[in-house]
DNA sequence: TTATTAATTTATAATAATTATAAATTGATA
DNA sequence: TATCAATTTATAATTATTATAAATTAATAA
């Protein structure tokens, strides 16, 4: 990962580690506020709009990506791969949802449109909403 | 259309018509803005909010859909079926795009996650703006 | 180790789409 | 034609994100 920001001739400073350290392995889709929250206390001199240079910096670079699944705010992954997100509209929490094999490949063309990317978004209710609903309409 | 409205228990009022009678058969996806400029010199007391009031309502009520495809502004398709758009990130222009049969059919249930809808964009380059390119690259 | 410098961080202001508010207006009904 | 709830309007508020410019710092070379 240190060698990755190097390869990309970017400076080696606490806060890029720091979120990359914070993403690292993170399965939940964090908003910039969110990551900024959580570092706040350990990094007291953070500045938000450091969390979005860092990120617009990294994305660019492949190594994360943006998650535009909800109309208020982006989310970010650490893993750079296209797959598929689903956003919960109760507690508007983001996951991974493998829906099967999407046949999808850009780039390509079609009806002399050049496709280079797509987004394939779900949204409903996750299986802890769910569970809750279930539990208050008994 | 009119018999909708009234259906639905709306008022019918000169703003809603201009906004539906705009939208009628129009395949640009405007934006919001887009309808308050084209609509404000014929009906200069429109507000903004009314235009934003209209669209919500008709949004809800089914007869239009909301397009999220751009990060920065909705756009608004007087065509309520579900369809597949594309975004050209040149001219921000957004087009119908018919990518062959989808056979994803909400709702339905996968891994416990209950996906009301989905959303599928792609984004690319227009015709119109690959023509332009290849123009200029002469 | 230290000086240099370009990259980065920071605080803050600006932007822009959308939503909220509350007063004024109006369509639908009796 | 009067009534009243729905709607429109102007405007302010909100909120995520981006821009700005000064201060700081990581990386490099002497």
């Amino acid at each position: 990962m240190i060698k990755k920001l190097k390869k990309l001739g970017l400076k080696l400073t606490p806060q890029r580690l720091a979120i990359l350290n914070l993403l690292e392995g993170n399965t939940k889709h964090p908003s910039a506020e969110e990551i900024y929250k959580q570092l706040k206390p350990q990094y007291p001199s953070l500045s938000l709009a450091t969390v979005y240079n860092t990120l617009e910096v990294l994305a660019r670079a492949g190594e994360l990506q943006e998650i535009r699944i909800n109309a208020d705010k982006r989310h970010f992954d650490p893993n750079p791969a296209p797959h598929t997100h689903f956003l919960c509209r109760i507690c508007e929490s983001v996951h991974d949802l493998d829906a099967g094999p999407i046949e999808i490949q850009a780039p390509y063309n079609i009806n002399g449109y050049l496709v280079e990317e797509f987004t394939l978004y779900f949204y409903g209710i996750c299986p802890g909403c769910l569970e809750r609903e279930r539990s208050k309409n008994q």
